[in-house]
DNA sequence: TGTCAACTGTCAGTCGCTGTCATTAGCCTC
DNA sequence: GAGGCTAATGACAGCGACTGACAGTTGACA
């Protein structure tokens, strides 16, 4: 969220650079050795700091695992707000969703490599403690894309259901997509798009009971 | 899972008395002051044994909190295999979950109060670590579903995705009644039975874009 | 009754994380 | 450009969840 600006002082760009450091050391850990084996103390020792001082960038060692996360998601929102009213809820959901991943270099790649980042995002679908996470952390989100729905609708969040609703389904399906692209071997970003994308189209007609339709 | 079994040895019946003292404690301490502040050495010497033997009953303190969780889940997958291969998935899904929920007592009330299990599961539903589990087991929960539903259908779950998506969706939509009910006041039994029903009405319309309907 | 195996307690140690306090090092003023 | 201010850091101690190792205890069963 807060990764960005240049900084004018020496202070604040050293402070930049110990961030980006300690983030970009404990992503290559973690993606090499696993989350689980990989400590605090070794991503401190590779930036040369001391643990106090990690925990003085991160709040915890999953924060560093959903720092690009988080700016992707903000990113999500963004674009969502962008879609024309004239479609429906879940139409604005699944072009934004998909913007999102066409441009996500754009929102990214000054920070970290968007490599690094998918063989990140595989990682916590392979990691138990990180899908527990990951999965909170989506809902949290998506109270956030119920609020934006409501504001396009005109309605209340608290007292209309149906944004919540809509986009409870709609998560539903976009975790799937993420688990089982996490679960295979083509790591690109296509390929989680393209999942992603054919899910969706299914939510309807399998809601609707079509189960025969090819 | 095995918190049954009647136990025919003294050695059995030890055991058992042990885990069930520990997991209600746990619950009673959990729900009291709260899961982070409590520790596993309370629990373990409200029961008097040693912290090690706690960890011998539970692999994790988190554990305790899900444990009656377990056995609902377990029942509601029963139960569902149970519901007539006439009725569509979500048909089926609805009426099993409705099922579960009017007969939560008899699967639970040996080991625990129906009582105390909403107590848990509403401070499971306010206690930011445990929603993080409790969403990765839901997703676990997810995939049996998901199984049982290609059974009914006759489909491979692998390579038909839409016995996923249905679950997904679903899923999605309990969760949501879950974290609703759990912000509120009525702890009651029926109070989230009431809005599991009326959230899942919705799926439908609200998928459709029926948005209007009153 | 004595042997075996299961169960338990104790102790020491790892790891994530936090509070405290002294030290370092940009920054800003005179 | 020396000195004071303060943010940033390091060093250390300590807590809580969890694990391995080893020894003691207690049901089970011949």
């Amino acid at each position: 969220m807060k990764t960005q600006e240049a900084g004018s002082g020496l202070r604040e760009r050293k402070k930049q650079r110990t961030r980006d450091a300690l983030l970009r050391s404990a992503l290559e850990l973690f993606t090499t050795k696993g989350y689980d084996r990989t400590t605090v103390d070794e991503i401190a020792e590779a930036v040369d700091v001391s643990q106090r001082t990690f925990f003085r960038y991160f709040t915890s060692k999953e924060e560093t695992a959903f720092a690009v996360q988080d700016m992707v998601e903000s990113r999500f929102i963004a674009i969502l707000r962008e879609r024309p009213a004239a479609e429906s809820p879940f139409e604005a959901l699944r072009a934004a969703v998909l913007d999102a991943w066409d441009t996500l270099g754009e929102s990214i790649e000054e920070v970290v490599p968007v490599e690094l980042h998918m063989r990140t995002y595989q990682m916590i679908e392979s990691t138990p403690s990180l899908i527990a996470v990951h999965l909170r952390r989506s809902t949290e989100v998506e109270e956030e894309i119920a609020r934006v729905i409501a504001e396009r609708e005109g309605l209340d969040v608290e007292t209309d259901p149906r944004p919540r609703v809509t986009v409870a389904a709609f998560s539903g399906v976009m975790r799937l997509a993420g688990r089982l692209w996490g679960a295979g071997e083509d790591i690109s970003v296509e390929s989680i798009r393209a999942v992603t994308e054919s899910y969706l189209d299914q939510l309807g007609p399998v809601l609707a009971g079509k189960w025969r339709a090819k």
